[in-house]
DNA sequence: ACTAGCGGGACAACCCGTTCTT
DNA sequence: AAGAACGGGTTGTCCCGCTAGT
C-alpha cells in the first residue's frame, strides 16, 4: 500500500494547524518545516508546487475532519436540532480548548486567498459543499420538514459565522445562537 | 479646524481596500504606500506604531462606514426583516460588485491577527458590537417579537458566515439564506 | 552677552553623551532629540549643517570637558605622577560610574568617521592635540626631565589605550597600568 | 572536508575590513553583501543570527590575523624590544598602505557595541586577551625581567591607543611612542 | 528667530518562497 | 531526499527638506 511519507504528513498536520490561527500570508513556510520537524530541502520534493500545495492539501485534510465531525453529530440522533447541537458542541470545544484561537480552518485560508487561487479557491468550495451536503443528506435521513439542501446551507452560514464571532468575543454563545437560528426557522413556513 | 490630512486618510481609506482582499499579511506596508500615492517616510509620520496601528484605524473606518449601512437599511422600514434584507441587498451589491473580493473588511483582518494582536482584536470586537448593537436598537424600535439584542448577533452572525460563502461560492445566494434564517426565527417561541 | 539657547545647549550635551556610548552612527538623530526633549522642527534651525555639525559640537564641547579635567588633575601637584594619577582616577572614577559605558567621548566618534568627514576628524584632532598640549605644559611647569611635549603624547596614548581595555574589561586597572607605564620611562635615557 | 564555504568566508572578510573602517553601525550589511560579491538571499543562510553573528566572526578573524602578527614579531628575536618594535612595524605599515583607514580591527566594533552585546563583549575581550597573552609568553621566553604578564597588557594598552592616535593624525609615530613607552618601564623598578 | 507638522526617499536589518546541485 | 544558495520581499528607521504659523 503506498501509504504517504510520514514527512509529507506532518508537514500538512502541522500547516492546518498554523493557518488555521494566522492565516495563509501569516506563516511563513520556515515555521511550518521547523514546527514539522522535517528538513527543510524536502519540502518541494513533497510538495513541487509550493506552499499553495501545501495549503490545498491542508485544507483537504481538513475539510475531512470537520466531514467526520458532522457524521458524527448526526449520528443515533432523534431530530436534526439534535445532530446540530452535537455538532455545535464539538466545535466549540475544540474551539475553547485550542485558547480560542483554531477556528474554522478553511475560513482562515479562504479569506487570505480567494479570489486569487484558483486552486485554493476550488479546494475550499469543495471543502464546504461536502459540509452542506452531509447536512443535507442527514436531514434528510431525519426527515426535515423542508428542503434539506437549503438546511445542509443555513446550518453552514450559521457555524461559520459563529466561529468568526467566538474567535473574537472569546466565548462559546455564538455557537448556541447559531444552533438557535438555524432551528428557529419554521420549515412548513419556508419558501 | 483639525482635519485629518489627506495623505493620512488616503492610507487608511486603502488599507482597508486592500486587508479586505487579502487579509492582514497578504498586504505588504510597500503595496499600500505606493498605491496610496504616498512617500514610505511620512507614513510613520502619521502611524508611528507602523502598519498594527494603521490596521486599527482601518477597523474602526470600515466599522463607521459598515454601520452606516446599517442605519439607512432601517431606515424608513415597518419591519424588522424588510430591513435585514435591505443590508443584504446593499452589502451583497457592493460585494458583487467588487468582483466578490471585497468581503467583511472586519473578518478578513481579525482572522490574521485575532487573536495575537490585543489592539486589533479590540478594535475588532468594538466593531462587531456596534453592528449588533444597531441592529437590535432598531429591532427594539420596530417592536421585535423577542430578544432585540439577540436578534442583532443572530443578524450578525448570520451576515458574516453569509459573507464568508458568498465570497468563495461568488455569489449572493447566501445572503438571501442568511436573512430568510435571521427572519425564520418564530420570536415568541425563542427562549 | 549672546548666550546660547537651552535647546541647542541640551542637544549637545545629550548627543555627546549618547555617541560616547554607541558611537556616531549607532544613535539617531531621533533619539537625540527626544531625549534632550527637544521641539524636532527646532534641530535643523540650530544645526543647519545636520548630524555632523552638532557631531562637531559635541566633540569640542566633550573636549573642553577634558581639558578641565587635566587642567584640575595637574593643579596643585608636586610631580609629574601624581598629576597623571590624578587625572587616572577622575576618568576611571567616571567611567566606572557610567557602568563602563562612556567611554573617551572623542573616540567613539572617532572611529566612526575618521577618515571620511574632514570635519569631525579636524575637530577631532584639535581635540587630542590640546590635550597633549595640555599635559605637556604641566610637565614643562613641573620640571619633567625629558621631551615634555614627548610626555604629553604618551599620555594621550596611554590613556586612550586605558579607555578601551577598561570598557572592554569593566576594570579600572587598565588606567593605573596606564599610568605606570607613561611613569616608567626614565626620562633621561629616552631619546 | 569540512572546508568553509567560499561566500561565508568572503563575507567575514569583507565585514571585518569595513568595521575597521566605519563601524559596526556605520556599515549596512546592504554594502557588505555588494562588496563580497554575494547574493543577498544567502547571508541569513550562513549567518542565521544576523549581523551581530557576522561581526564576531569578523572579531574572530581579525582576532587571529593580529595573533598571528604578534607571533612572527616575536619569532627570532634576542630581546623584547626587538619584538615589540617588529609589531609597530607591522600594524603601522599596514595602516598606512589602508590610507590610515583600516586601524585596530576589534576598537572599531567594540566601541559601538560594548557594552550593549554580551556576545561581541565576549568576542572583544577574548581577543583582546589571547593577545596580551601572546605577548606575555613570548616575554617569559625571553627572560623579560619583571612581571611578564603586565608587560602583555601594557604594550596592549599602548598599541591600541596608538592605533587611535595614528588614525586622527595620520602619521606613525604613536607606534613608535607607544613602543619608547613599553619600553621605557624599568622592569627592575615596576612595582 | 523659533517651532511644528508633514512629507520625502533611501536604506536599515531581516525573512520570504523558491530553485540549484548532488 | 536534502543542504546550500538565491533574489526579491518584509517592516521599520534613517537623516533631511519644506511649508506654515507663531
Amino acid at each position: 500500500m503506498p501509504r504517504q511519507s510520514d514527512a509529507k504528513d506532518r508537514f500538512i498536520t502541522t500547516a492546518a494547524g498554523l493557518f488555521r490561527q494566522r492565516g495563509y500570508h501569516g506563516v511563513g513556510l520556515t515555521e511550518i518545516i521547523e514546527a514539522a520537524g522535517a528538513p527543510k530541502g524536502s519540502f518541494y520534493h513533497h510538495f513541487p508546487d509550493g506552499k499553495e500545495q501545501l495549503a490545498e492539501q491542508a485544507i483537504k485534510r481538513s475539510a475531512k475532519i470537520v466531514l467526520g465531525a458532522i457524521e458524527e453529530s448526526f449520528t443515533d440522533v432523534a431530530t436534526v436540532r439534535e445532530g446540530a447541537q452535537n455538532l455545535a458542541d464539538i466545535l466549540a470545544a475544540l474551539f475553547e480548548k485550542s485558547n480560542w484561537q483554531a477556528g474554522c480552518p478553511i475560513t482562515s485560508i479562504a479569506l487570505d486567498t480567494t479570489p486569487g487561487s484558483d486552486r485554493l479557491q476550488a479546494a475550499t468550495a469543495a471543502a464546504f459543499d461536502s459540509w452542506a451536503a452531509c447536512g443535507a443528506a442527514h436531514a434528510k435521513r431525519l426527515n426535515y420538514q423542508g428542503d434539506a439542501e437549503a438546511f445542509g446551507r443555513r446550518m453552514l452560514i450559521a457555524l461559520e459565522g459563529a466561529w468568526i464571532m467566538a474567535r473574537v468575543q472569546q466565548s462559546r454563545r455564538p455557537f448556541d445562537e447559531a444552533v438557535e437560528m438555524v432551528m428557529g426557522i419554521n420549515p412548513a413556513s419556508a419558501p
